[in-house]
DNA sequence: ACGAATCGTAAGCAATGACTTACGGTAAGT
DNA sequence: ACTTACCGTAAGTCATTGCTTACGATTCGT
């Protein structure tokens, strides 16, 4: 639920390649899993954990279910990755300016 | 280099306190290994990884090392949540157009 | 010049995690 | 009803990785 479980989510190749079969819209788990290199379980496995970050949503669609990408998981995410930008960017100046007020020589 | 190295380095806990030491301003090495609870080459070897990941800069004072949160490579990392954000949108209303398209009954 | 401080690297170890096969459970088709 | 399709879970294996201790290299202080 919180953006750490997102970036540790996000962290596995796999589950960024399902991430981007999904960028289209739903879809089954065997649609996500064929192709793939691995197991239909691991597939499994792996869209469990992208759901507990927050990630994906699931909806049952009668023998299947179809998974998608929650923009709120991802949004989440990325407030923590602007903050992080903006304390940076003003270090940086920061930085910039104790270097500029130093250079008395 | 890429948004996947950074995404990795920033999936571990103990790089995301280092990270998080250094939004206010370069640090030494000492400095952020600090009553860290890790040991101090812990913080050397996360440092790299970091900096592998284009998340940090080095600039060797004398003595010490500053380490420094690049904003060049948390931007890399936020563009691609940004991407991801805007297909996950579309994708989202493409699926309630669908659904409502749908409701025949 | 000598000792102390700062830091990176090497080697070894233990824990985490990603994958496979096997199985059970529910819905759809005939 | 019976078979087939779709999917999640359990157990076990193997690679990855984060940590520690030990060591070497460079720089500062005296």
């Amino acid at each position: 639920m919180t953006y750490e479980d997102a970036i540790t989510a996000l962290a596995d190749p796999t589950r960024r390649v399902i991430i981007d079969r999904l960028r289209a819209g739903p879809l089954p788990v065997g649609a996500i899993a064929d192709g793939m290199g691995v197991s239909r379980p691991a597939v499994s496995q792996h869209l469990r954990v992208l759901s507990d970050a927050g990630l994906l949503t699931v909806t049952p669609s009668g023998n299947r279910r179809l998974y998608a990408i929650a923009p709120d998981g991802v949004d989440e995410l990325r407030r923590y990755l602007d903050t992080l930008w903006d304390d940076a960017l003003a270090a940086f100046a920061r930085a910039a300016e104790e270097k500029a007020k130093g250079n008395t020589k």
